[in-house]
DNA sequence: TAGGCCATCTGGTCCT
DNA sequence: AGGACCAGATGGCCTA
C-alpha cells in the first residue's frame, strides 16, 4: 500500500494543527516535487486529506487564472474538476470512515461495559477505567482458572488479592467496599505488589476459632494481633504460588508483573455482580457459585468444594444452566 | 492546575 | 478499492 513520504506526514501536521515546523532542505525540495506533481488526482487526495475545509479548494477554485507557481493555469474541462471530485469523495470517504471508527469504537465500548459487569464488584456509580477493566477481568479468569485447577476451597482473601493485583488504589477500594473490607488490609504497593496488614480482613469479618481454612498461605494465626503494625509483603511468588500451582499465565513467571490483577466474579463465584443469571447459563461454561443462604450445606454431589459446618463462604461447583441458589442477598452485598 | 481518562479524527497498514 | 484495525494526536471533562 501506499506510504507517505515522510515530509508529507509534516505537511498533513501544519494543515491540520497549524504548527509551523521546520523543514530541511530535503524536505522542502520534495515539498516543491510534489506541487508540481502532474499527478493531480492524488495530490487533490493529500491535499482534501491535509485539510478537509473548503477554504482551500474554494481559494483555488476563485482564483484560476494562478497557478501555485503563479504560471497561468491550463484552461478547460480540467483535471481540477476531476481534483474537485476527488476531493470531494475523499472527504465523503474519510467522513464515513469516522463514522465507521466511531461505531467500531462503540461496539468495543460496549464489549467492555459488558465485560465491567461480569467481573466482581461492578459498580454503576463508580465506573471502572478501560484499563482497570481489562486487568481485573484478567486476574480474575487467572484466579479463577488457578481454582479449578489447584482443586482446593478458593481462599477470599487471596482471591480478592489476586483480583487487586495491579489495580489502582481507588479500584482496590472499590473491591473493599464491595467486600466491606477495608482496603489497607491488601494494599498495593509501588511495584504492584499485593501487602497486606497483619489481621486478614476476611478473618476481621468472617472470624472464627481454629481455623486456617480461609487463611491464605502466609497467613497463619501468629500476627493477627500484631494489626496493622506489620505489614506482610505478598508476591505472587509468595503467596499465589503455593495456592496457585500453576505460573502466572503472563508467561511462566511466578511473580505477577504488576499489570495483573485478578477476579471477584466470584460469580462466577460468589455472584458479585448483579446480572442475571441468564447470561451465565447461555455460555454453558463452569462457575462456582455461592451457596452461602441461611441453612444451605447440601452441594451438589460431586462438587469438589466441600463446605464445613463453620465455613462462612460456602461455595459450589456448578455447572452453568444448572440450578443455583438465589443471589439476590449476594448482589446485594457486593454492588454499589 | 496537573494528571488521568476518554472520544474523536486521522493516516498507515493489512486483508479481502 | 474499500473496510477493518491500529496507533498517534488532540481537546474536553473531571478530580485531587
Amino acid at each position: 500500500m501506499l506510504t507517505l513520504p515522510f515530509e508529507e506526514s509534516h505537511g498533513m501536521c501544519e494543515a491540520r494543527f497549524g504548527a509551523s515546523y521546520s523543514r530541511d532542505s530535503l524536505a522542502e525540495s520534495l515539498e516543491q516535487e510534489r506541487k508540481h506533481n502532474s499527478d493531480r488526482s492524488h495530490s487533490a487526495m493529500r491535499e482534501a486529506d491535509d485539510d478537509l475545509s473548503d477554504r482551500d479548494e474554494d481559494e483555488r477554485e476563485d482564483d484560476p487564472d494562478d497557478d501555485d507557481d503563479g504560471l497561468p493555469k491550463k484552461r478547460g474541462p480540467r483535471k481540477k474538476k476531476h481534483g474537485r471530485e476527488q476531493m470531494d469523495r475523499s472527504r465523503v470517504r474519510r467522513q464515513e470512515a469516522n463514522a465507521r471508527e466511531r461505531n467500531r469504537m462503540h461496539g468495543l465500548n460496549a464489549a467492555l461495559e459488558s465485560l465491567r459487569k461480569v467481573v466482581p464488584c461492578y459498580s454503576k456509580t463508580q465506573k471502572l477505567s478501560k484499563i482497570e477493566t481489562l486487568r481485573r477481568a484478567k486476574n480474575y479468569i487467572w484466579a479463577l482458572t488457578e481454582t479449578l485447577s489447584a482443586g482446593k476451597r478458593p481462599d477470599l482473601l487471596t482471591f480478592v488479592q489476586t483480583l487487586c493485583k495491579g489495580l489502582s488504589q481507588p479500584t482496590t477500594n472499590l473491591v473493599a467496599g464491595c467486600l466491606q473490607l477495608n482496603a489497607r488490609n491488601f494494599l498495593t504497593d509501588h511495584n504492584g505488589e499485593v501487602m497486606f496488614s497483619g489481621r486478614s480482613p476476611y478473618e476481621a469479618i468472617y472470624s472464627y476459632p481454629g481455623s486456617d481454612m480461609n487463611t491464605p498461605p502466609g497467613h497463619s494465626g501468629s500476627g493477627l494481633d500484631s494489626g496493622a503494625k506489620t505489614f506482610r509483603h505478598y508476591s505472587y511468588g509468595g503467596v499465589y504460588e503455593p495456592y496457585y500451582e500453576n505460573p502466572s499465565p503472563e508467561g511462566g513467571s511466578p511473580h505477577f508483573d504488576g499489570q495483573l490483577s485478578p477476579p471477584m466474579n466470584f460469580n462466577g463465584i460468589f455472584s458479585l455482580k448483579h446480572e442475571d443469571a441468564s447470561e451465565y447459563s447461555k455460555s454453558g461454561h463452569y462457575g462456582m457459585r455461592y451457596c452461602g443462604a441461611p441453612g444451605r450445606t447440601a452441594l451438589a454431589h460431586n462438587s469438589m468444594y466441600r463446605v464445613s459446618p463453620e465455613a462462612r463462604f460456602p461455595y459450589d461447583l456448578h455447572v452453568r444452566g444448572q440450578s443455583f441458589q438465589p443471589q439476590g442477598e449476594v448482589n446485594g452485598t457486593f454492588h454499589n
